[in-house]
RNA sequence: CGGGGUGUAGCGCAGCUUGGUAGCGCGUCUCGUUCGGGACGAGAAGGUCGGAGGUUCGAAUCCUCUCACCCCGACCA
């Protein structure tokens, strides 16, 4: 039981007019939070009880799904990400810092690296896996753009654990526990409360084989994702698969080709207004690198997309076998492209290139592409007169010498066909990304040489998986999900407490004293009470109740006691409520609760 | 990192064009009247105008540099 004059609260009427999302007024309205820095927050009391309530079905989810606690520093030797590289794939995004004697550390942003070179210390022996620990603590991120108050910031709470294992299948190989964490967040997140999917992700700089995402359904979230409403398919936007679509290189030309001088025109749709045409009339090509060079390599990669299309570099680096990246632009030119006026001919002027052709991007009589020089784009492009190399092998064979093939290598929108039924079209979706779990295989066990001997005394690389919710985003994101236009409305699970008693008069002996009763019996049952008992009038009281988002309150005024008892409401419900006997207002407080 | 913008009292803002002793609303404190959906009156406290330098008799205001923060984009859990 808490009273409200003794604790800290501080609501305000104005939001700061830097905040736009309901998550970050309120919250900042309500006296949760407070900016501190750029992407930097105080948690006040209120908010500190509600991140230890999801911190608590966290731990409790987590033990039962056989996973353990422990705790690792914030403060990690640089030397540890030098030996994955992540201290430049993170590149800015680490947050870095030199000690006294000119040591470079950082602070975590994630802790692959800490967590494997511990246990590759402590585990020895195949008899002690599989082995499933986690922490719940800060961690920090340079964010480029932090934003969105506690969605995006530079110094968050999250949960991150860490599988280790010596198979993939069998009940100690990582696809069980990879099962078993995918059933622990879902009952974390079914408990907070919150209404979401969960989708197949890219797997990002972590890396790893497999991966899903947690997302809470809502409109304000930075993530999009794709759903099949007939198969149940759902794919992050970045991940999302594209059903069949028929291509052939055989068709016959419309128009004839023709170059036109397009001087500083500075993008597609620019362009297509000034041709005559749309961006869906048009070839986008983008040059690409291996992200990694090598002899066995391309050196160049074409990726072609259809101009209102977006190339994913996932899909090309699946499509041709290796990782990638947008290509140098200085030496791409000197490689003789004309960066921005790129056309698919390309293919056989430059050497050592291979291309990538969207299906979208494949069937048409009259393209618009670039000229190959700058300043010139070219009309009527047509596959199989301009470029007749590749008609040959013909639309069945996805690959002409090898040096060029068609795939699906486009982001999906909205309207494209369902990779898993036939017929349906995919729909895009906002998202909060709350949770995200991984196979990492043994990216970070090679890089540490962790490996360890099994039964047939054969020394062998630990596979791991790994396992992140983001706490206070979680927090952020209920209220995202459940508010209305006066303030929050917490899920009672993660609720900072489940009732608050609002006191008309509180200077009134017979007020308090039938206040406390409640609470009392309340609290002996396991309720969290909070009592409004500051001496202010009580529509300050009641617009501070709806703002901070208790589920029930509970009013007691002299009016309510003449009448031998209080007034019970939800959050939810706008209407004010009849008068409950006051012997029955523990009794209906529980079944509002519960109900 | 590109583009745009903002820094003046705890919060929200005006003042800057045209230099002349720093203002408003909310909040806070005191007193009085109020008391079931952000009351009213009277009084009070609170600001090196983000920082440094410059111009000037005089700078919140003009100039230079710098720092911080926000929005859009790129990027990303």
């Amino acid at each position: 039981m808490q009273h409200w004059s003794r604790t800290l609260i501080p609501t305000t009427r104005d939001a700061p007019a830097d905040a736009e999302l309901p998550s970050h007024i309120f919250l900042t309205r309500a006296g949760y939070i407070r900016r501190v820095g750029a992407g930097i927050y105080d948690y006040l009391p209120l908010a500190k009880r509600v991140l230890t309530k999801i911190e608590t079905i966290i731990r409790e989810e987590m033990n039962a799904a056989g996973a353990t606690e422990l705790l690792v520093p914030h403060l990690v030797p640089i030397e540890l990400y030098a030996g994955t590289k992540r201290d430049q794939e993170y590149g800015d995004l680490l947050f870095k810092l030199e000690d006294r004697h000119g040591r470079l550390a950082a602070l975590g942003p994630t802790h692959e690296e800490i967590i494997t070179e511990m246990l590759k210390g402590s585990v020895t022996s195949y008899k002690q896996l599989p082995l499933n620990v986690y922490q719940i603590q800060t961690k920090f991120r340079d964010e480029f753009r932090p934003r969105a108050g506690l969605l995006r910031g530079r110094e968050f709470i999250m949960k991150d654990a860490y599988s280790f294992h010596l198979e993939i299948d069998g009940t100690a190989g990582l696809n069980a526990t990879y099962d078993a964490m995918y059933q622990a967040y879902v009952n974390i997140f079914t408990r907070c409360g919150l209404d979401f999917s969960v989708v197949e992700a890219e797997s990002g700089p972590i890396g790893g084989s497999a991966s899903h995402e947690f997302m809470v359904n809502c409109e304000t979230g930075e993530d999009t994702i794709m759903i099949c409403p007939e198969s149940g398919y759902a794919a992050n936007v970045e991940k999302c698969e594209i059903g069949d679509r028929p291509w052939s290189f055989d068709t016959d030309p419309t128009e004839p080709l023709k170059t036109h001088h397009t001087p500083g025109m500075p993008g597609i749709d620019a362009v297509a207004e000034f041709l005559g045409t749309t961006p869906a009339g048009m070839l986008k090509t983008i040059v690409m690198q291996p992200a990694e060079r090598s002899e066995d390599k391309p050196r160049w990669v074409l990726a072609v997309v259809r101009g209102d299309h977006d190339v994913n570099e996932g899909k090309v680096r699946d499509a041709v076998g290796f990782a990638v990246e947008l290509g140098d632009e200085a030496e791409a030119k000197a490689a003789g492209f004309a960066i921005g006026y790129v056309s698919p001919r390309m293919v056989f002027k430059a050497p050592d290139t291979v291309m990538v052709i969207d299906p979208d991007a494949v069937n048409g009589g009259a393209w618009a592409t670039g000229s190959d020089k700058p300043d010139h784009h070219d009309t009527g492009f047509n596959w199989k007169r301009d470029l007749p190399e590749l008609l040959p092998e013909g639309p069945d064979n996805t690959c002409f010498g090898c040096s060029v093939k068609v795939a699906d290598i486009r982001n999906a929108v909205p309207g494209d066909p369902s990779p898993r039924a036939a017929g349906a079209t995919l729909e895009a979706r906002r998202g909060i990304e709350v949770g995200h779990i991984f196979k990492l295989g043994t990216k970070y066990s090679d890089a540490f040489d962790f490996a360890i001997l099994d039964q047939d005394q054969k020394r062998r690389a630990v596979i791991m998986g790994c396992y992140g919710i983001g706490v206070s985003r979680t927090m952020a994101a209920c209220v995202e999900m459940s508010h209305d236009d006066n303030g929050i409305i917490w899920p009672t699970p993660v609720a900072p407490y489940h009732v608050l008693i609002t006191l008309i008069k509180p200077e009134d002996e017979a007020t308090r004293s039938a206040a406390k009763s409640i609470a009392d019996s309340l609290s002996a049952a396991g309720v969290d009470v909070l009592i409004d008992d500051r001496k202010e009038r009580p529509g300050v009281k009641f617009k501070d109740a709806d703002l901070i988002g208790i589920p029930v309150r509970i009013t007691i005024g002299p009016k309510t006691l003449e009448q031998g008892g209080a007034e019970l409401k939800h959050r939810r419900d706008p209407d004010r409520p009849g008068i409950t006997p006051m012997d029955d207002v523990p009794g209906a407080c529980m079944s509002l609760l519960l109900g």
